[in-house]
DNA sequence: TGAACATTTGAAAGAATATTCAAATATCGT
DNA sequence: ACGATATTTGAATATTCTTTCAAATGTTCA
């Protein structure tokens, strides 16, 4: 049977707002798109994009709860890489969009 | 001459952060979901969420300015539709994942 | 076990954002 | 021009987020 919606249902609306929301902070953008060319440390992502660790594992921490990252002790080290291939499909939509706006 | 990348380009970073903001909020994404379907005037949007015809028209107004709706007069009243293919491409992308990730 | 290093965590401060309310603007029909 | 209706705007409030700093946790190596 199918559904009638005349609303935007609006738990999915809720979630999708959610996912996005991920990378709605220039960190987080930076974050997934340094893990979309290669795993990284959490201090490798910090010299990078010259922000301190702390600052980075929160951001981190927020990804991982969104399961777009995932986390893979080495040691003392913490290795960081993409969680889905969602991920990089919606960054480079979004990125297609920004770069054809520019004509 | 093809652009060495290390660092992911900050400005664009920026830009696309700033693109998903527009997808990050559920008022927001449930008005680009409501126009996703149909052009509408402001007060149907408001009704059909619930919420204030102010409250809408501020988020219109930002949905303006990140082009990803466009307004239209029609006399007393303004009829809004979405201004860009990919927002539907990358709404659909946001849902695709949502909905894979629920099985 | 203790020192050194990598990361996480919690609390606090500061910045950014959404909504509300009231007032302003714009358009139509009389 | 006036009253009714649709939308926009601005200021204020309330909430949510990001970053910082300090301290805690966990791991390796001697």
């Amino acid at each position: 049977m199918k559904q009638i919606k005349d609303i935007p249902n609006d738990n999915i609306m809720y979630e999708l707002a959610e996912l996005f929301k991920m990378f709605s902070d220039p960190t987080r953008a930076k974050i997934l798109a340094c893990l979309k060319k290669n795993d990284m440390y959490v201090s490798d992502i910090a010299n990078r994009l010259s922000m301190t660790i702390s600052a980075v594992s929160h951001q981190l921490r927020i990804l991982r709860s969104a399961k777009l990252v995932k986390a893979n002790k080495e040691g003392k080290e913490v290795k960081y890489s993409l969680d889905d291939d969602h991920v990089v499909k919606i960054m480079e939509m979004g990125l297609s969009h920004i770069l054809e706006a520019k004509n």
